[in-house]
DNA sequence: ACCTATATGATATTGAAAATCAAGTTCAAT
DNA sequence: ATTGAACTTGATTTTCAATATCATATAGGT
């Protein structure tokens, strides 16, 4: 992911912001775990590895890091943004495990052509677009 | 919408739980209101009709209605939980301006399927789902 | 009408996220 | 290397939605 760290750096030069050493660790942090987390979630790693960064700093390098393409925010079910890889990682949707809450990313062709039918025939131009199918895994599902 | 009210009165019979003027007052309210509203613009609308009716009772109401099938939450962009009927009202999706905040109601069997074959091709059994896509209306679109 | 479990409304509290601000840093110009 | 203006940081406060608390009021069976 050395590739997503110069495209921060470069972001940030184009916006005229600072390359500071909070921001390194905590974008490190972001790219060094998998999955979908919270910012608390994130802030709680960032600060075992460097325990006086605080939580406003957090927040905001992750807003940075969606603002530049690296990150990604998704709302499940909760009302508590998570995130997710951006870089090199195209869009896909969401099925959530509502017993673990293990994700699982998927993507369908035929899912993202028929958004983008259904939004023109409304007159939308469509943008982007949110799709989460709660259900149970299969280990949950054997275990009950 | 009169059914509406039986199926409420009978889900507080079933509970134990009692029939008031307020909880009468906030689902009448929330019938004649069309579309997607937050706890608090439903509150503004009950309070006009009943200004001594306090937050926390529509609040708690809102959330029976949504226990007896009469109301579904959705979150929508913006980390706070939007209403709308369910009752008399099958599934379906939403088509979500980003400029005005208008929102459309879609649904497609194409869709619909495709997720239920996605969800057990990873070994879900899928329960529900959300799909949201965001865009530009056309009246939007036209100011632009 | 009485009684008691439930409901209400005012208010306090929580939790996530954003804003504030004094002190500390970055980095380009010197 | 030093300087200084502008940007950052971290601690804290604030905001906002949503929930919890609690004394008082009320529904509805008796």
């Amino acid at each position: 992911m050395e590739n997503a760290k110069r495209i921060f750096d470069a972001f940030l030069c184009a916006k005229g912001l600072r390359h500071t050493d909070q921001r390194d660790i905590i974008l490190d942090a972001f790219l060094g775990m998998e999955g979908h987390f919270s910012a608390e979630e994130i802030y709680k790693i960032v600060s075992e590895k460097n325990p006086e960064i605080g939580y406003a700093t957090v927040y905001r390098t992750i807003k940075l890091l969606c603002d530049a393409g690296i990150a990604r925010g998704i709302y499940f079910d909760d009302g508590r943004m998570r995130y997710e890889h951006k870089y090199g990682h195209g869009h896909h949707d969401h099925l959530v495990c509502i017993r673990c809450g293990k994700v699982i990313e998927i993507f369908d062709p035929q899912i993202e052509e028929a958004q983008n039918r259904l939004a023109k025939e409304k007159g939308f131009v469509p943008i982007r677009h949110q799709l989460n199918i709660f259900g149970v895994c299969k280990k949950c599902r054997e275990k009950e």
